[in-house]
DNA sequence: ATAATATACATCGAATTTCGAGGTATGTCA
DNA sequence: TGACATACCTCGAAATTCGATGTATATTAT
């Protein structure tokens, strides 16, 4: 049913990590499953696209570095538009699971 | 990236609502857009499906009964079966909102 | 009386989102 | 050297929802 564009969650996490400190791929998938005592697992197929999509929309910047070991990392950093994406999808998320809730609670008890 | 099944919550509210009654189908949209605040905004082309699937499914059950007016109304009526879908799907919506909640709150303060 | 609107059911194709499977490459460890 | 973990990526398939459209009946306005 959606509200007005989407209850596309995923990216709202993506960029919740990415506010933090700046991330590579393989890692944001680590951080959120321990972040969400292990509710997510998101994959990289759906993962890398989400990125490249944020990437293409300015909400994110995408640069190169080198681990300590030597392998190639590619980091994310949130622009400030995509600070303001973030403020949008939080607000959203909100809105949404305060109507889940509100249609729950008026449901029989189920325990 | 769904945690086992799915993040198909648009059954769960379908469920709840007829915890309380029976209903029928044009009923349960405006029972969830008020009980939403106007957050959801269901359309025929979602729920038709989902209900009879639903049926199908044996989670409710439908008959037919004719309004004071004299219009058929399809009503739907939730089995001992799709009480106990509901009770499934509301603890996984929990574990749901849970989650993202936990991710959001680490976040870095966007107001 | 008639036209417009609201109620009430339904289906179908298109769009969106996510996954699963597969591919490439490098670093670590037995 | 082979196995495994890290790290990136893409593509087709599956699932979900919408928008459009169709049918039919009741109500309201003209």
């Amino acid at each position: 049913m959606r509200q007005k564009k989407t209850v596309e969650h995923t990216a709202l996490l993506v960029l919740a990590l990415l506010s933090r400190e700046d991330m590579y791929g393989y890692q944001m998938i680590a951080r959120l499953e321990e972040q969400s005592d292990h509710t997510f697992e998101m994959k990289e197929g759906t993962l890398y696209p989400i990125l490249h999509g944020l990437e293409k929309e300015g909400a994110v910047r995408a640069y190169l570095m080198e681990a300590p070991n030597g392998r190639q990392r590619k980091y994310y950093h949130l622009t400030e538009q995509g600070k303001g994406l973030l403020q949008t999808e939080k607000e959203e998320w909100q809105a949404y699971s305060r109507a889940v809730n509100a249609v729950l609670s008026s449901a029989l008890g189920t325990a």
